[in-house]
RNA sequence: GGGCGGGUAGCUCAGUUGGGAGAGUGCCGGCCUUACAAGCCGGAGGUCACAGGUUCGAUCCCUGUUCCGCCCA
């Protein structure tokens, strides 16, 4: 491989060859018969109809960076990748399909219609997957699973088994959330409730014996199923109504005036209209009090024959024609305005229409107990706690999940029923006779389960079961799962249900709940909306490390992430600085060729960097461990930026470039090229395509960084003396720096400079450092003494361990420089006021801990002494500039 | 209606045992200094939403107000 770099990083040409080489080598398969401690993540599977988003380009990058991490740092590491077969979202894909070309699903029967959507799937379905491979997602492939496979299927199989056998599954006719639409029944969670303005009617419902009882709805078509009017018992305006007989308007029929003290006294009139048929709470009334249950609304949301002389009507269109008889005949005392909250189909948007109907149902009350007892006990910890309540309160107050679906794409549920005896028959295979009476007569359960059922399976469903795999037993239970918040309900929740019921165990050790990423301007991204910002773009705008390396810097925990493109930018510009780094070193060190070790440093840049580099490590890993992701990302970025290349690539110029301290080369060299080496490895994990082309191109062993070992804090590279003397080096230097930018000097000016010292130990130090002060300061020449005299005219920069004169008389003028000191001045005092008021006050010197009383008068007594010698600065100088 | 999170530099955001207000970006000034102008050097910019309370001391803890966002009913 070429050793010399273009000067600009093209991630182009660099990130597809990376990839192919990962697979061709396998560097992503996990090995089942390892002795190392395993480390697994499984995907949260997208959809198959899915195309890569900003959520999941956060999701992903984020368990990348934990596996790529843990690879290195010598774990097992597996993460399994696949997807879900997202039952309606596909069913509608390819149902529309079909209608262009004229066709329903019902032309094709469900056997050709299945098939026709594996031949979608074959063909379209899983654009993502080749998405997720594009970010760098370092997933074992010859693991990947679908929700439909022949082996998750069996699990689905076998657990609907199991929990019917248990009682934990049963069928029965309730008032569930129906969509039009997509014909099918939906769960609770499935339903998004968004606020619209409607009205609520007052209706007039004459009693059987005279008088009336208005009621208010929101929804007048139901009343054609009403079957009972309520009222609260202790409500005194109409308790006495209890037990008498109303009179429907429109359909004339008797119905009967209950009580119950689910009625709210203050919503409308404090009388409820009871449609048993079409409301959930209606429904319990209607239980409750044995009502009759008349639907009136069909499948397509359209007026049954039980509707009368609206059978027919849309079930809008018959809201408007309702209220105009009712108006005509009377019965309409008024109507106002009113916002109320109404369902929604999280698949299509189509208002749902709450139906009674026949469906199947997980009792989860017994399974949610398991699951919050984990959570308490810390057998799973949520990350950032504060998502613990949220599960809590839902885990809490759960209701029994409606798991049925009236679509064909999907896990058929094993159920037959006996047209002899109506006995049903659940069996893990295909049954052919009925358990009850032998008859062979048999229908098996059209519906198909909620997508989420065989989600929940997930964790141990992928790893062989119910078979009892090697890879079950090795990697289960996982290590972490990665997922936003909005699938904590419908996801998370329900696997740790599932894998403590059936495994015995939770399925995941950490749950990470990481933001979701909006818009610039805080709104969350929509097609519709207009403002999504398509991951893949910027992954060809700005290379996909710089993308990935943007998701990591945001993701700060507990916040959502605001996305700018500015910001990928910048950290694109972060990208082609480790590349000139690179190349600044490869081209200045042609004949380096050996494998970078370090043990120690003898050179003072050297062991500077060093220690610098350990402090990083330690961060850095720190941040990783506790998923600081953003902490991590700016660690490396610090010090990768600011102190290597800012600092220490500058300090050893002219030791590289063989001006000065030829005996220093060496190690020099070794150096430059061991934390360039591991900040490669430190940075592997969120920028993995430019950390491999360089670290390719720079002595090395192993076959690539992806199986290099993470670096590790080392005891021997702490060297606080030299981060100390550093530290006072870099004051200097910059406080020349400052001189010169705010004195506008230009920086092909050669200046002068004299350091006085104050605190001894700074003599050696600066003595010792004095070329590089002059060589990154722009110097001549430069003095540094003990009670150095100050040369006429000079411009200061004073610190508490010395000062510097830097001799300006003739090159500016002199009262800028005057300036300059009244500025610093004011600064001063204003801390120095601060610290005096403090220490003034006697119940802080009482009462704030001794340490921190001595801090602050320490403080006070070094910029007293600042402010003399400022002070003193400004007199001098004012006799000469007058 | 119930619950949760947030309001810090122009913008996007960090900021944990309560004691120094920070980063990136943008802005201003100066630089083609032999890795990088996608760069280098310097600088300005803040009533930490508002009002109380606890404390010697509050961006941080408590209460209230207000605005924004989200979840649930």
């Amino acid at each position: 491989m070429k050793k010399v770099l273009d000067k600009v990083y093209d991630p182009k040409s660099v990130e597809g060859k990376w990839y192919d080489f990962w697979m061709d080598h396998a560097l992503f398969k996990a090995d089942e018969n390892s002795d190392a401690p395993p480390y697994t993540i499984v995907i949260p599977p997208p959809n198959v109809t899915g195309s890569l988003h900003m959520g999941h380009a956060l999701n992903n990058t984020l368990q990348d960076i934990l596996i790529r991490t843990r690879r290195m740092q010598g774990f097992n590491a597996l993460w399994v990748p696949g997807m879900d077969h997202a039952g309606i979202a596909t069913q509608n894909v390819v149902e529309r399909q079909l209608a262009a070309e004229g066709k329903s699903r019902h032309d094709l029967g469900r056997e050709k219609f299945i098939e026709r959507v594996w031949q979608w799937r074959e063909e379209s379905g899983g654009a993502i997957i080749h998405q997720l491979k594009r970010l760098g997602a370092s997933c074992d492939w010859s693991r990947e699973r679908f929700t439909m496979d022949e082996g998750l299927s069996r699990a689905v199989k076998e657990v609907f088994y199991r929990l019917y056998h248990e009682g934990l599954i049963y069928r029965g006719d309730y008032v569930i959330n129906w969509c039009p639409r997509c014909h099918t029944a939906l769960s609770d969670l499935e339903v998004e409730h968004e606020p619209l303005p409607g009205h609520l009617y007052h209706i007039r419902y004459p009693l059987k014996d005279g008088g009336e009882v208005v009621v208010a709805t929101t929804r007048p078509e139901t009343m054609l199923g009403d079957t009972a009017i309520a009222v609260n018992p202790s409500d005194e305006r109409y308790k006495h109504l209890i037990g008498k007989t109303a009179i429907l308007p429109i359909m004339n029929r008797e119905i009967p005036i209950i009580g119950d003290r689910y009625v709210d006294l203050e919503f409308g009139t404090g009388a409820l209209k009871v449609t048993p048929a079409h409301d959930p709470n209606d429904f319990l009334l209607g239980q409750n009090h044995g009502l009759e249950m008349i639907k009136v609304i069909d499948d397509n949301g359209v007026m049954n024959e039980e509707a009368g002389a609206y059978w027919g009507l849309d079930r809008f269109e018959c809201r408007e024609r309702i209220v105009k008889d009712l108006e005509s005949q009377g019965y309409l005392l008024k109507v106002e305005p009113y916002e109320h909250q109404v369902g929604h189909c999280y698949r299509c948007k189509t208002v749902i229409e709450p139906s009674l109907s026949k469906q199947w149902f997980v009792k989860v009350k017994p399974l949610a107990e398991k699951a919050i007892e984990a959570v308490r006990e810390g057998k799973t910890r949520i990350i950032p706690p504060v998502w613990e309540k949220t599960y809590f309160d839902w885990m809490e107050n759960i209701r029994d999940w409606c798991i049925s679906r009236q679509i064909w794409w999907g896990h058929r549920i094993p159920a037959w029923t006996c047209e002899t005896c109506g006995h049903v028959t659940v069996e893990r295979d295909t049954v052919t006779a009925c358990e009850a009476c032998g008859s062979t007569n048999l229908r098996q359960e059209t519906d198909v389960l909620d997508t989420w059922f065989s989600s929940a399976l997930w964790p141990f469903s992928t790893l062989g079961w119910p078979d009892q795999t090697k890879d079950l037993e090795v990697f289960y239970p996982t290590s972490v799962l990665v997922t936003g918040f909005d699938i904590l309900f419908f996801w998370v929740a329900r696997m740790m249900m599932m894998g403590l019921h059936f495994m015995g165990d939770v399925p995941f050790k950490d749950v990470y709940i990481h933001a979701l990423v909006r818009d610039a301007h805080g709104q969350k991204m929509s097609k519709s909306k207009g403002n999504v910002i398509d991951p893949l773009l910027m992954m060809d705008k700005y290379g996909t490390d710089a993308f990935r390396f943007t998701l990591a810097a945001f993701a700060a925990q507990g916040r959502d992430i605001l996305l700018s493109e500015d910001r990928i930018e910048g950290y694109r510009n972060f990208a082609n600085k480790i590349w000139n780094a690179a190349r600044f070193i490869l081209q200045s060190c042609p004949d380096f060729d050996q494998v970078p070790e370090m043990d120690r440093a003898a050179h003072r840049y050297n062991r500077w960097i060093l220690h610098e580099l350990n402090e990083t490590v330690h961060r850095v890993t720190r941040a990783i461990d506790l998923y600081l992701f953003n902490e991590a990302a700016g660690e490396i970025y610090q010090f990768f930026w600011h102190r290597f290349c800012d600092w220490y690539l500058e300090l050893i110029k002219p030791i590289l470039y063989g001006r000065r301290e030829e005996e220093a080369l060496k190690e020099t060299q070794s150096t430059l090229f061991y934390v360039l080496d591991q900040s490669l490895r430190l940075l592997h994990p969120f920028m993995p395509y430019i950390t491999e082309e360089i670290w390719q191109r720079i002595p090395h062993e192993g076959i690539s960084i992806v199986k290099a070992d993470f670096p590790r804090v080392r005891e021997a590279f702490r060297d606080e003396q030299a981060a100390g003397e550093m530290a006072l080096v870099i004051q200097a230097i910059t406080g020349i720096r400052n001189i010169r930018g705010e004195m506008e000097i230009a920086p092909s000016a050669r200046l002068q400079a004299v350091v006085n010292i104050h605190d001894e130990t700074a003599l050696p130090v600066l003595t010792a450092h004095g070329e590089a002060v002059k060589d990154l300061a722009r110097l001549e020449s430069l003095t540094v003494e003990k009670e150095a005299a100050r040369p006429q005219g000079s411009a200061t920069a004073i610190f508490p361990e010395f000062d510097i004169y830097v001799p300006i008389l003739g090159i500016v003028d002199i009262s800028a420089e005057m300036a300059r000191i009244d500025k610093r001045l004011a600064k001063l005092e204003k801390e120095l006021g601060q610290i005096e008021k403090k220490l003034a006050n006697r119940h802080f010197l009482e009462k704030a801990p001794s340490d921190v009383v001595e801090k602050e008068k320490e403080k006070r007594d070094a910029l007293l002494s600042l402010k003399g010698r400022l002070e003193h600065n400004r007199e001098v100088l004012q006799e000469i500039g007058g």
